[in-house]
DNA sequence: CACCCAATCGGACCGTGGTCCGGTTAGTAG
DNA sequence: CTACTAACCGGACCACGGTCCGATTGGGTG
């Protein structure tokens, strides 16, 4: 059922140089500290390839994009989340109803963007978003949910509709720019999530 | 009830030089045009500059920023919408029960977006979208309807949870990235205020 | 060890969105 | 008509994300 899951993860590609497995760790470990001292966002991509002893030209070459630095930061604690939910303990890994893995799912995503809010919002700059493999990852996990849960949905519509309510820039509107509690969040995605998708105890047809 | 409905829509401010007016519609003019011509995403501030004899400074002063420009060129399109559902004719406007204006509202969003996403990509990039005004006209309009329909549920999170599904990057994706016909979105859209929505005739507690 | 080439490196370079400030002008008061 | 000032104008300027390409080097081969 939920085979075929070995996920598109940003990996070093095949066979890397030594060099270039050198630099891949000072760029990390040069950005991961300078967000973490100054913030995401007051620190330019000049800063980072400086501050790694390493020319920005090599920093492009390996991230491409700055969103994508942003992404391949978070890209260890990603890898921890899927493994959560895909062959994690219920509820949110697999044996509970659908419905409650769903709500489990989105209170997850949530508290990701309670610690990660604004890494987050620099990786999903732009459309990068959609186009990053873990986007992808979650769209199929919660359409998988949905299938099971009511077979009558297009759940390929619903997933991404669904997702949307997580975008960064939507979390940090409403936590920072509207004060909302975290708990209001998790509990109004609770209540879409009852109204949504059918309980195992609703009617079956 | 819905009355103080006078909207802060995007206008001339206060008082203004004729100067300052004239280059307000050339620069206006100037970017319709190119916009049109070739593209918003082709289209930089310095040329719309120049096509309206205006200086940089000038086109910046008066808009702000280029997410600004996009929707102050969208405008009128907006003014007109506001238009439709708050005094128009059902079942967009009042009338209707509220499970069905929202559904009309959404449909209305969606042929908006399928006509104008280039220029909504840009108005909203960066958190523009929910710093402009028309989005808070467009919550509080969700946020009625909801709570007319269902006293019960926390409408404000709710309005913003919908409202995140008609962002125009989504609809990029959905529309372009995987090529989902619009027809499909809508009914996407109507299945999800069916089941998130109560109905007039169903169970009123 | 010497050779070689593909992969990598780094910093000069580019276009962009956005800011700043000295000079100019619209509109008013006398 | 003149004088005055607040508002406006424009383009030089800045920092940033991202690209390019000549110089360099890792590491396999004979």
């Amino acid at each position: 059922m939920s085979a075929a899951f070995d996920l598109p993860q940003i990996e070093p590609e095949s066979f890397e140089r030594a060099d270039a497995a050198r630099n891949r760790e000072r760029i990390l470990r040069a950005a991961r500290r300078l967000f973490g001292e100054r913030g995401v966002s007051c620190v330019s991509m000049d800063e980072i390839a400086e501050a790694a002893g390493v020319g920005k030209g090599t920093l492009f070459r390996r991230f491409g994009s700055r969103a994508s630095l942003a992404a391949a930061v978070l890209s260890e604690r990603e890898r921890a989340f899927q493994e959560g939910f895909i062959r994690g303990e219920p509820p949110l890994g697999p044996g509970a109803p659908p419905q409650e893995r769903l709500i489990a799912f989105g209170e997850a995503l949530l508290d990701t963007l309670e610690l990660h809010s604004e890494l987050l919002l620099a990786a999903e700059s732009g459309a990068a978003r959609f186009a990053h493999p873990a986007y992808r990852v979650h769209r199929l996990h919660v359409m998988l949910l949905l299938g099971e849960a009511d077979a009558r949905c297009d759940s390929e519509v619903l997933a991404d509709t669904l997702l949307s309510g997580f975008s960064a820039e939507l979390f940090v509107y409403l936590r920072r720019g509207r004060g909302l509690e975290l708990e209001r969040l998790k509990e109004g995605w609770r209540e879409l999530v009852r109204r949504t998708v059918p309980s195992a105890s609703a009617e079956p047809v």
